[in-house]
DNA sequence: AGCACGCCGACT
DNA sequence: GTCGGCGTGCTC
């Protein structure tokens, strides 16, 4: 018997498959999936079998795979087919797709380390024996109490008992050591509780068929209750045997939504998020390989989980951005979902509040099953919303804080309700200038200015993380004249505790919960109304549900419509829509600020308004005018090289390659400068292509990727349908 | 990716 | 003479 096998180097010359003989102790052993060890040239490395042949059809000598590596990991076939999909729609290689569908502990790599956690439990080797011991020995009244406890039945840690006591009865050939594989997350099966689901909720939950596959949009406003209607569905597929995959946003969320199916679920959910520590996430993926749990609530890569039996698939908040991997295979969760869906023949649920454009134009056309829930949940109603023109502020000298929105924070602190302060920008100066010469702090390899971080004391590059300590004297004309502009959420914070001194104040950013479980620390403390008032980044906007909060404040609306993007107004509504959403979610009613420089802005007038629906009439007609997604589809090829001027040529290079050889209807545009044009010093260049349909698209990207391979000094990065251009 | 081979320039 | 720089080619 031979095997194809795939090589552990994910380099493009050696993305195919070897042919091995497989040994004849190893013959029936060894399947598609499995992870060997082989010989390669002059070394020796790891693979994965991707096929079983059974003659060599070559003309020459084959080489023997030496060993099976793990014979518990196994992918099995649906995950090849999976990964199959993931390398054929991103132009990855198949070794690199496999990799990434692994957690980080079962990736194929030469450093080795165990994850298995155990604890080791005494056991009797023989009873009479024990008691003859007992009758030979009677001083040895503690090694007789470790035995007596044994005889009884009781189960006794090693690492409870005393050291000398356990060598003493081990050499004795009276007990011995016993391993049992224990996981480090461990919840047990709490009492399964299940929430009445009122009239519209139920319509919701009876529309899906789970019987079949078919994509459903669940747009359900803020405070609907979707994840009621997830749990009654998935109880269902489980109560039959079968299993579900929940996905959420990278951000936070994962705890709470993660608590709650818990309770439900008791020991049946394994969650993935990125602040499990790499032991617990193997445990938990073991879990799901030995058929022990039936639910996985996780994060982007959890799509990629090893259930078998799916019976559904729902990804909450589906237009998180962090559905999408920004660095190589960059592949989109929804994309992975609709092909296990489509594979297991089972229905894949599509969550939010703001649908993605992409997804309500496909509910719209049909492609998708729209589902809708227009009432929030009890009697509670949504915010009321004000507009604020930051304009007429700036000449009152109020520059932080509106006035209206400074009087709410007052009567809101008086009521002894909750605040959440949102300001999308971290740091406290977000750049730095010297007012006598002119110099601006700027990173030195991506060209960016620099942030002032009060805290550290240092100026740090958003991009790329240099931090530098901050100067007293400018270090160009060495003038005591540097100067701290723009609003950052540390000086936001220590504005509001000069504002409002009494106040309990706390920020939620990227550098406060940098260590873990700050996150959940923080949440729960204002969730105790341990703090009056909650400010931080986007990371505050979704899914959190704080019954006191009565007010929001929107700092600086205007943070990310700005950006120079076509999702610009996308991402602005949904951020806005969602921190909105945050109050007024029980009985009392909420008040929502919003200040910007452009009150008049069709965004903010929707959010002003809760009006989702007028929002997507109007995006729709913008992103077809300038024929942008949902209209066209979007490639985005990057040129990246040391040398500037390399880099450029080369992009005309690929330009006129794309125009050579794609379909006439598809629009390659000139190269233009990316979005972050210098990062960690390498220039890059954009090409942007849009079509509707072109079928030489996938063909041409892959050879135009294979030739680059020979150009020196700049390569190319591909992204299919890029959330940001 | 890693390793060997081979062709060239510059040293004890 | 030979050491080491890197460009090229190959790995079942």
């Amino acid at each position: 018997m031979y095997a194809n096998v795939i090589i552990e180097y994910g380099v493009k010359a050696l993305n195919k498959s070897f042919i091995y003989k497989i040994p004849q102790n190893l013959v029936g052993i060894i399947n598609v999936g499995m992870k060997v060890y082989v010989p390669f040239g002059k070394q020796e490395v790891f693979g994965f079998v991707t096929e079983i042949l059974d003659h060599n059809a070559t003309d020459y000598e084959l080489k023997e795979i030496i060993r099976v590596d793990n014979p518990e990991l196994v992918l099995n076939k649906e995950l090849m087919a999976v990964g199959k999909y993931l390398s054929d729609s991103t132009l990855c290689s198949l070794i690199t797709a496999y990799q990434t569908m692994l957690p980080a502990s079962l990736k194929i790599k030469k450093q080795k380390h165990n994850y298995n956690l155990y604890e080791e439990y005494l056991v009797l080797n023989d009873k009479t024996k024990a008691l003859e011991y007992i009758k030979n020995n009677p001083k040895r009244i503690k090694q007789i109490a470790v035995i007596n406890d044994l005889l009884s039945g009781k189960k006794l840690r090693k690492k409870d008992g005393s050291r000398v006591v356990i060598t003493a009865l081990v050499a004795s050939n009276i007990v011995s050591i016993e391993k049992e594989s224990i996981y480090r997350i461990n919840k047990n099966g709490k009492n399964i509780t299940e929430k009445v689901l009122t009239k519209e909720q139920l319509q919701v939950y009876n529309s899906v068929d789970l019987t079949k596959y078919n994509t459903y949009l669940l747009y359900g406003i803020t405070g609907s209750g979707k994840t009621e209607i997830y749990i009654k569905w998935i109880k269902s597929v489980v109560n039959s045997g079968r299993s579900a995959i929940v996905l959420v946003p990278e951000i936070g969320l994962t705890t709470q939504i993660a608590a709650r199916f818990y309770e439900a679920f008791g020991s049946d959910v394994a969650i993935f998020h990125s602040s499990l520590s790499e032991g617990e996430r193997y445990d938990e993926y073991l879990k799901i390989m030995r058929g022990e749990v039936h639910v996985v609530v996780g994060t982007r890569s959890a799509i990629f989980v090893p259930l078998v039996n799916l019976g559904i698939i729902i990804i909450d908040e589906e237009d998180s951005s962090s559905y999408k991997q920004d660095n190589n295979p960059r592949y989109h969760a929804r994309d992975i979902a609709i092909f296990r869906s489509n594979y297991n023949n089972i229905p894949l649920v599509l969550g939010s509040a703001t649908p993605s454009l992409e997804s309500k134009a496909r509910a719209d056309k049909g492609v998708y099953k729209l589902l809708r829930l227009d009432k929030r949940v009890g009697n509670a109603q949504l915010p009321a919303i004000h507009i604020i023109d930051m304009a007429r502020e700036m000449k009152k000298r109020n520059m932080i804080f509106s006035d209206a929105l400074k009087d709410a924070i007052r009567m809101c602190l008086a009521r002894q309700e909750q605040i959440i302060l949102l300001l999308n920008r971290r740091g406290f100066a977000t750049f730095i200038t010297c007012s006598n010469c002119g110099f601006t702090y700027k990173c030195p390899s991506c060209d960016i200015s620099l942030t002032y971080h009060k805290s550290t004391n240092n100026l740090i590059c958003h991009y790329c993380g240099y931090q530098k300590v901050r100067d007293s004297l400018c270090p160009s004309c060495h003038n005591d004249a540097l100067n701290y502009y723009g609003l950052g959420t540390e000086k936001l914070e220590e504005k509001i505790k000069e504002l409002f001194p009494m106040a309990r104040v706390v920020r939620m950013d990227q550098d406060t919960t940098r260590n873990k479980g700050r996150h959940e620390a923080i949440i729960n403390d204002f969730k105790e109304y341990k703090y009056d008032i909650l400010l931080g980044t986007q990371m505050i906007s979704k899914g959190l549900d704080f019954p006191k909060v009565s007010l929001v404040g929107i700092i600086n609306a205007d943070t990310s419509l700005n950006i120079p993007d076509y999702r610009s107004g996308e991402v602005t509504f949904a951020l806005l829509h969602q921190v909105a959403g945050r109050a007024g979610r029980s009985t009392i009613p909420g008040n929502v600020y919003i200040q910007t420089f452009n009150p008049d802005n069709y965004v903010i007038n929707c959010v002003k308004d809760n009006n989702y629906d007028l929002f997507y009439l109007q995006e729709m007609q913008f992103r077809k005018n300038l024929k942008y997604p949902p209209y066209y589809y979007l490639v985005s090829i990057k040129v990246i090289g040391k040398e500037y001027n390399t880099v450029i040529s080369n992009a005309k290079k690929v330009k006129k390659y794309l125009d050579d050889n794609l379909d006439h209807n598809t629009i390659v545009l000139e190269h233009t400068t990316a979005y972050i044009f210098k990062f960690n010093n390498e220039y890059r260049m954009q090409i942007i292509i849009k079509y509707k349909i072109d079928k030489k698209l996938m063909a041409t990207l892959k050879d135009l990727d294979n030739i680059f391979v020979k150009i020196n000094d700049s390569r190319l990065e591909i992204d299919f349908n890029p959330l940001r251009i």
